[in-house]
DNA sequence: TTGAAAGCGCTAACAA
DNA sequence: TTGTTAGCGCTTTCAA
């Protein structure tokens, strides 16, 4: 308390609009606890190689100057932030938003931090020079199209990386893999309880959309060992959407009131959106039509009746993609490694007979 | 094409792993094109004023290096990295989901990245130490609680910040204030048209949130003018989820099949929990049960009947919020100001009377 | 236990 | 149109 006044001031901010009063530096906390900027430097990196006293000298100025270290210029000396980014398609969709909570969750447990971007730009041109993305330590991307540039341009960012749900060969990437088929074989079989297997669909999203064609796959293998499977009708792709869902409902339901039909939705929201076209027609759901989804989000148990779906394991993808994430950012050279995500069907009340039929 | 060899690579790096490789520098870039780092500098931020012909051997010498601007370093120097954060309760929800994505857009037509966090750790003690808050150049928070902490964490950043849906009085901060009372009140008067005043509800979320009230004070003001109000019974509180929607549906509904009921919910979640209630009690919805949710996300549309909703324009409020937040970041002495963002009742399928009545 | 000083990679005057 | 040079605010040897 003896030094020249340093520029932060104590008195409160009469405007509260940020950057309006400049930030207080490492020199004025130095100069207000009489001591050098590596003391300061030091009780916030390594407190325990400092003296007591001074380090509540210190801690004291730092308060009372607001004073906040300029990440820019620690991150120019330590190269870290201790922020992962998470890569997705766009913020819609229940999918993400549980994915990303995980990731949070965990990233925090470990001391870094989550934010979420959305990839849209990645694929563009000029992506390498417009992305402030080197801020991160490193990224988290959901893949979920075989886009080779966006894949490409992640890679490009050369930063610790680890991949989502791409179809993406051996890059020598971290990944954590979805692994669709025991979820959908586990949903097709339980069609087949009930249902013949010529009355069985597969609608699903996009055709160039990889889990839509592994899920696909995993169903024609399992359907068409009954027999009587005609691909070409039986095999329906779309995109992910309530509206496809309906669409596809509403064109291929009608005629089917005297028989049981069996059908495994690409995801949720499809699978919400046949409920809906069977309602319309009048196609009660599960006694007319079994129902499965997939990813096993909210939704499901939000719909009456609940809903049918092969689950995702949500946690566990977002936590491993941390993990792996970091474990990567301590240790570039260790080895590759690729996390295995199971699925598995959840049976709710479209699927199974119900007691009362109507 | 004769100096020292840079230390980037022009061979495929072999693992593919980020951070094996060290990145190049303006130097090496600088070097490679024999020019000085200030003219590679220039052809990055000033590209009009560097000579053609040197722009293209500078630019070629970026892409065969790879090189990628240091972001510590350029914004140490600039103090911007046009990055806009926004903080958010949490992940989960349409509410947020759809605010990102609008605010999303906006910023990258201003040339602007967002990105989402989740403010968990703002409440936190360590909070002015662990955030990296300070990468951004703007922060937008989602503050629905009147957490004073909460929001002083957030104003203590001293960073250009606009605030959405908080119920903080006048801090001096730009705001966008999501205007609840003509949305609700619509609500309220459309309940009235069929059911009687003793015979409407408000099923809120938390009594602490500042939404949840201001919506409940809209119902009671046009409900009470009917007479007949009993604010113990008619309003109630819980938390914004499903399953409170669906508590109190199942204990206060099921003595209410001989009238019209009214129910106006604080959210859409809620309001579906409360229409899933009312089916397990075999309570028609919307014959015997007019429900009417509010915010208006995307699971009005997907459940049946439709939800009737009032609509909060998320589209309005993120892109009003990066506008702001870059005006101000443009100019920190403009004058605060406040945007309304107004609601409005969406009618649909569960407030209205079937024409077949069962 | 503390301080002095040398940069981290980049931009921005100021010259040329 | 281009180059030289001085930092941005912080961390980190190296000495004391």
């Amino acid at each position: 308390m003896k030094e020249t006044k340093p520029s932060g001031g104590e008195h409160d901010d009469h405007g509260a609009n940020g950057s309006s009063v400049k930030p207080s530096l490492i020199t004025d906390v130095a100069s207000l606890a009489n001591v050098s900027t590596a003391t300061v430097s030091r009780v916030i990196n390594t407190p325990d190689v400092v003296a007591p006293e001074t380090a509540e000298r210190v801690r004291h100025a730092m308060s009372k100057l607001k004073y906040r270290p300029n990440m820019f210029a620690k991150g120019l000396i330590t190269r870290t932030s201790r922020v992962l980014g998470i890569i997705m398609p766009d913020f819609l969709g229940e999918f993400y938003t549980q994915l990303s909570q995980s990731a949070d969750t965990a990233a925090r447990e470990r001391g870094y931090h989550v934010v979420i971007t959305s990839d849209t730009r990645l694929g563009s041109a000029d992506a390498v020079q417009s992305l402030p993305l080197s801020f991160l330590d490193g990224i988290i991307a959901i893949l979920t199209f075989p886009d080779r540039k966006l894949t490409k341009s992640v890679l490009d960012l050369n930063m610790p990386t680890v991949l989502i749900d791409s179809d993406t060969g051996d890059l020598g990437v971290d990944r954590i893999r979805i692994d669709n088929e025991p979820g959908a074989k586990q949903a097709a079989t339980h069609l087949l309880e009930h249902a013949d297997a010529s009355d069985c669909f597969y609608v699903g999203g996009p055709a160039t959309n990889f889990d839509s064609q592994a899920r696909a796959q995993a169903f024609q293998d399992v359907i068409s060992e009954r027999g009587g499977f005609d691909k070409a009708t039986q095999i329906r792709y779309g995109d992910f959407s309530v509206d496809w869902g309906n669409e596809w409902g509403l064109k291929h339901l009608k005629d089917r009131t005297n028989c049981i039909t069996g059908v495994f939705a690409g995801n949720d929201e499809i699978a919400l959106g046949i409920m809906n076209a069977a309602r319309t027609l009048g196609i009660d759901v599960p006694s007319q039509l079994r129902l499965i989804g997939f990813d096993g989000t909210r939704l499901c148990d939000i719909v009456r009746p609940t809903m049918s779906s092969v689950a995702v394991p949500f946690d566990h993808i977002g936590s491993s993609a941390v993990e792996l994430c970091i474990a990567r950012i301590a240790d570039p050279e260790r080895s590759v490694s690729t996390i295995p995500a199971e699925t598995h069907l959840v049976i709710r009340d479209s699927s199974v007979p119900s007691d009362q039929a109507s």
